[in-house]
DNA sequence: CGAATTTGACCCGCGC
DNA sequence: GCGCGGGTCAAATTCG
């Protein structure tokens, strides 16, 4: 019961409520938690009486409590003070010895107390342990390839062994769009990628790398192979391995990149399989994200007079993070940059804004296009959930092989926008909840832009404040969350008579998002 | 002179 | 099978 609390992503008390379940030696109802957890035994309610007599009197309503619900069976009966008074009025002498027998009574309730404080101390510690439980398997949700250290270090035994019970059951869950990926396509993996994969693995990577990246890798590590420049790149590997060729690839992706343990489930190639497009206006040839990008190409694509310029993050060696820039073909004031892959390398803060909203943005397209054989239903609640920003636009393409998510960064509605394919999928969202207002307002120029039309006199402001939430880690499983709930309920939407589209699969390509 | 950019060539997937 | 288009490579060129 616990675990399907956490597998339908209930993390709040309730989850917490049911793991205190799992693992306090009988359940306590709720009222009792509350007394536990809150240790409320110094309550207001009588004021007049000394604390002492309080203090008691509350701890034989605990010890009661207690008693008749844990079942154990404590030395300490549920008597207080008077109640032990008045059955010594039969038997005892006034006096002295009456005095003595009090202070008798006094020093095992004190004894008493002491125990009971130690018990519920244990409690809570056990209360603290499960908390941490959760949070491990939150973050095991996020990455639950790569086990951390810290978390190693700080549970052992019995309850390491309970942990990875849990967090088999609940990866069933976590990794649902996973696993249809990896059933359908898991082809061979090729050296170069295994060697890549160690950086992902590096635990010093995964102390720097933002959360949402490797949280986005989660839900996008799961055969991608169908990227044509890596299915190119894994042929010549296998056909000429002594190409100048392979050995330049070769020493891209393993040479220059620290060899670590290496897991064989974690593909970073398979990072690049979600695309994140942004829309912003902006006169320069690209918008500023924080990262270092050199150019490797450019090329002019079909039905835009404006040239494609391919760059590469050079921030570490070997990031596999692709940035692909184009001003659009009906708009050249607005600029069209698509973000691939997922760095493998720590970031600067802007730049890891940046990383942590696209990957928050790929892993949710990923998690919900992937999670149902209805991917495109799916993204369009995703779209509503992740992107409810006014009046920006976001715009979901989750065909296969590159499922893109746009992000429309452009104040004004672009015109453009709505001479898009007719397939295409186009979400106007509605006035969003002030959580998520801020998020897509990150990117460089766009969001330059958006504080001034805003009224927001610092960018630097909005960029802390989405650092912020960004960088929260309960910022994407909260993220996750919601979009799971609603996805499990949304209707499809086909040939709706507003902007929504849908298009057929083969249609769909990487322009289509883009443009 | 090293780093970054440019640009033509090449490779591959896909549609016809 | 062929042609087209996207993506990448790498030699040549430019820049700081």
């Amino acid at each position: 019961m616990a675990k399907f609390d956490i597998m339908n992503h209930s993390f709040d008390h309730h989850v917490l409520n049911s793991l205190h379940d799992q693992e306090l030696p009988v359940a306590v109802p709720e009222e009792q938690r509350r007394l536990v957890n809150e240790m409320d035994f110094f309550s207001d309610k009588n004021p007049s009486r000394d604390s002492r007599n309080v203090e008691i009197k509350k701890e034989s309503v605990q010890q009661s409590e207690l008693n008749v619900n844990t079942g154990l069976n404590l030395l300490t009966t549920n008597t207080t003070v008077s109640d032990k008074a008045t059955v010594d009025k039969g038997g005892s002498p006034p006096g002295t010895d009456k005095r003595t027998s009090n202070e008798t009574e006094l020093n095992r309730m004190n004894s008493e107390n002491q125990r009971l404080k130690a018990m519920l101390n244990q409690v809570n510690n056990k209360f603290y342990t499960l908390q941490m439980h959760i949070v491990t398997l939150m973050q095991q949700q996020k990455n639950p390839k790569a086990e951390s250290t810290e978390e190693t270090k700080m549970i052992d035994g019995d309850l390491e062994e309970r942990r990875r019970r849990n967090v088999l059951v609940s990866r069933q869950f976590m990794d649902l769009g996973q696993a249809l990926i990896s059933d359908k396509d898991e082809p061979p993996q090729s050296s170069s990628e295994g060697r890549n994969r160690d950086c992902y693995e590096s635990p010093h990577y995964r102390e720097h790398i933002p959360m949402a990246a490797f949280e986005s890798q989660n839900y996008g590590n799961c055969g991608d192979h169908e990227n044509p420049a890596f299915d190119r790149r894994k042929t010549d590997c296998e056909e000429r391995e002594d190409s100048p060729r392979e050995q330049d690839f070769q020493e891209w992706t393993s040479n220059k990149v620290p060899k670590l343990q290496c897991s064989k489930d974690f593909d970073q190639a398979t990072t690049r399989k979600a695309r994140v497009s942004v829309r912003a206006r902006s006169e320069a040839t690209m918008i500023s994200d924080g990262c270092q990008w050199r150019k490797y190409g450019q090329k002019k694509a079909k039905g835009n007079p404006c040239p494609r310029a391919y760059y590469r993050c050079t921030m570490a060696v070997g990031c596999p993070v692709r940035k692909q820039v184009q001003r659009c073909a009906t708009d050249q004031t607005t600029v069209i940059t698509t973000y691939e892959g997922q760095h493998n390398h720590p970031l600067p803060p802007a730049a890891m804004t940046m990383a942590s909203t696209t990957s928050a943005a790929a892993s949710m397209l990923l998690s919900g296009s992937m999670s149902s054989a209805d991917g495109l239903m799916n993204s369009n609640a995703l779209a509503r959930t992740l992107l409810p920003c006014s009046p920006n636009m976001a715009t979901i393409s989750a065909s296969a092989p590159f499922p893109t998510i746009t992000l429309d960064l452009t104040n004004s509605p672009n015109p453009s926008q709505f001479q898009r394919p007719q397939s295409q999928f186009h979400v106007p969202f509605p006035n969003p909840p002030p959580t998520f207002a801020s998020m897509p307002q990150i990117f460089g120029q766009a969001l330059y832009n958006q504080s001034k039309s805003s009224g927001l006199e610092s960018s630097q402001e909005m960029m802390r404040a989405t650092a912020a939430i960004t960088a929260d880690p309960n910022f994407t499983a909260a993220l996750i969350a919601a979009i799971t709930s609603i996805i499990g309920n949304v209707q499809p939407e086909r040939n709706s008579s507003n902007n929504n589209t849908i298009r057929n699969h083969s249609e769909s390509k990487m322009e289509d998002s883009i443009y």
